[in-house]
RNA sequence: GCCAAAGUAGUUCAGUGGCAGAACAGUCGCUUCGUAAGCGAUAGACGUGGGUUCGAUUCCCACCUUUGGCUCCA
């Protein structure tokens, strides 16, 4: 067998082998369990005393020690009886052991050499000796729930990265040294885009002057590109009245991750003066738009012929997100959702969802995203459990089926996934990966079934009948946040010139120059260019590196002779001098590479 | 929220049970420069609160924040 094909195997053999090396060091600990994973392995343990990061060269030094002594693995089909008995002590194996009787699954053991054995279907390597001994590396270790259960206990986790050669196992250690930096966090503070403020709030970032021109950038790309595609803008306030949560149920069902009322019956002077609390009026930060924009809907009786409804707002939302789960952009408390409701007849859906579609995948390519490396997620409904859901079954099947439908028309390569719709209806999600590989849904489209019920949503139908409309949520970024986040990933930071912070940076030669330069600027600015210049008293290479560091797509460097050619010396971000131009040619160039 | 690790100038990093060190960025001079770092001076920091100690940035504890996971999610 090659080295090449067996990979999985070695991976899953240093999962027994880590396993094998924590028995030998710490004898009571308990195995949870220890599966491969995208270049590498993991294994869970329930340890009597904790261990931490220092304590992994010791275990890595034992698995070489046991890989070194070659050692057979061998699989053996056991009866639940025996398999109990070999386990004896292992209470998570005992627990799996008593879930594959019951599903009447066969029962096999692997065992390594004699020092080490576990429940196991395979598939390992024959004997350690396959495994190269400097083909991995135990990486770090980490919490996870037994069987990802909150309730359940926490096990301690190792993680280890393995492959066939130590070749490839650096080379994998050095793309993730130059993975972390593109990271978001890390660039947005190298080129000053934004920061969260611990006196502002966790998960609630600011935006400085060149991340807000970034966002400002995208915002009003998209609404551009909304109004073309037959989109209406709507608005609503950041607040709203509880009833108004009661009514959609966001009240009971999404209270773990609301911020509580702001419960008010005066100013804040009044309750400073008479340190007395009325309340009389109840307000809860919206956690989404839906609401509002469902009682615009309400606002008027509606007709079938007005259908279909397609609000767009860029809708600043608030959840109260548990601190752990916070993360730089791309996890935050306070965010700009870019949503949109559509609210049509059934014989329309199909051809609403035609355009969300289309209109996703114009983004991303709009964005250089390249829809092959986005997944693809159609999430249905629990089989096992129909009654949890809003909406009645036809509804579902419905929406199921033409999603799956459209999503196979316009050639999207989507995993479905059974029970990972909301509790209101069926969804098609787009997941991007961040610099680290880790996925973060940004476009959803995703039907409702609840909010019309409990809003009472009806349009009168040729019949002169009222009728429940469909309704769908979608956004194309997800939020802008984190949609922003994964953008600088993406370009590492030199963003395409259309959404550079700053397009061009202008150097006088020295002081004299100065006039020509602001001249330039202005002309720039008039003709919709984002420029700035760079008149420090630092010599030109110096202004040169700082404009290139900041990944600046164009300098303009302007002396004697573009004084004298009206002109400026033109420099492309990593690419050189680019000779002399005329401003208009220039902002030419730039406009030209709007994606349209 | 849970498991683990880490917090030293604006940034990136050094270091110590006894006055805290650098580079870059900043400020002030000098220099006025043709495509990735000119020279000199100057200011600036041990996350917070307890404890141990003659003395704590250093050791211990708690908290806060950050990072990697888990859970949850746009």
């Amino acid at each position: 067998m090659n080295k090449q094909s067996n990979i999985e195997e070695v991976r899953h053999s240093l999962s027994h082998l880590l396993a094998a090396a924590v028995l030998k060091k710490y004898p009571k600990t308990k195995l949870g369990i220890g599966p491969i994973i995208e270049n590498g392995f993991y294994y869970d343990f329930l340890f009597q005393k904790p261990i931490s990061d220092a304590d992994l060269a010791d275990l890595e030094k034992e698995m070489r020690h046991l890989i070194a002594q070659k050692l057979d693995f061998k699989a053996e089909k056991i009866t639940t009886l025996k398999a109990k008995k070999i386990l004896a002590g292992q209470k998570f194996k005992l627990e799996l052991i008593k879930e594959l009787a019951k599903a009447k699954s066969p029962i096999s053991i692997y065992r390594t050499g004699d020092v080490f054995l576990d429940l196991c279907k395979g598939p390992h390597v024959k004997n350690t000796s396959e495994i190269n001994l400097e083909g991995f590396k135990l990486t770090h270790i980490a919490g996870a729930y037994w069987k990802g259960n909150e309730k359940n206990p926490m096990l301690t986790r190792i993680y280890g990265l393995a492959f066939a050669t130590k070749k490839e196992l650096d080379e994998h250690l050095k793309m993730i040294e130059e993975a972390k930096k593109r990271d978001h966090r890390k660039l947005g503070k190298e080129l000053d885009l934004f920061h969260i403020d611990e006196k502002v709030g966790l998960g609630l970032p600011l935006w400085h002057p060149k991340g807000a021109i970034l966002w400002r950038v995208i915002e009003d790309f998209w609404y551009k590109k909304h109004l073309e595609n037959g989109y209406q803008l709507v608005r609503s306030p950041h607040i709203g009245n509880k009833i108004l949560w009661e009514t959609s149920g966001h009240w009971g069902f999404y209270n773990s991750s609301m911020y509580p009322p702001l419960e008010v019956g005066q100013t804040l002077e009044e309750r400073q003066k008479n340190k007395k609390v009325e309340i009389s009026e109840e307000y809860l930060l919206k956690p989404m738009n839906c609401p509002f924009h469902v009682q615009i809907y309400k606002n008027s009786p509606k007709s079938y012929r007005e259908l279909s409804f397609r609000w767009a707002e860029c809708g600043t939302v608030y959840r109260f997100e548990k601190k752990g789960e916070l993360s730089g952009l791309t996890r935050v408390r306070g965010f700009t959702q870019d949503d949109a409701h559509i609210i049509c007849r059934k014989d329309q859906v199909e051809e609403e969802l035609k355009r969300v579609i289309d209109f996703i995948l114009f983004i991303y390519k709009a964005f250089g995203f390249d829809i092959k490396s986005v997944n693809v997620y159609l999430s249905l409904r629990d089989p096992k459990n129909k009654e949890k859901y809003a909406g009645s079954g036809e509804g579902w099947n419905f929406t199921e089926n033409v999603l799956r439908k459209i999503a196979r028309e316009k050639n999207l390569s989507f995993v479905e996934q059974e029970g990972e719709a909301a509790f209101y209806g069926p969804k098609l999600d787009f997941k991007i990966k961040d610099a680290l590989g880790r996925e973060w849904q940004c476009s959803t489209l995703q039907f409702d079934f609840n909010l019309p019920e409990r809003f009472d949503l009806t349009f009168i139908n040729n019949e002169g009948k009222e009728e429940r409309p469909y309704m769908l949520h979608r956004a194309l970024f997800g939020s802008f946040e984190r949609f922003i986040g994964l953008l600088i990933e993406h370009y590492a930071g030199a963003f395409p010139t259309w959404l550079a912070p700053i397009q061009a940076m202008i150097l006088p030669i020295s002081e004299k120059h100065s006039q020509y330069a602001e001249n330039i600027l202005k002309d720039l600015i008039k003709l919709g260019i984002r420029a700035e210049i760079n008149n420090s008293n630092e010599t030109l290479g110096k202004r040169i590196r700082a404009a290139e560091m900041q990944k600046i797509p164009y300098i303009l460097v302007t002396g004697d002779q573009e004084i004298e050619n009206k002109t400026v010396a033109v420099r492309e971000r990593e690419k050189g001098n680019r000779g002399e131009m005329s401003i208009k040619d220039f902002a030419e160039m730039i406009k030209k590479q709007i994606p349209d």
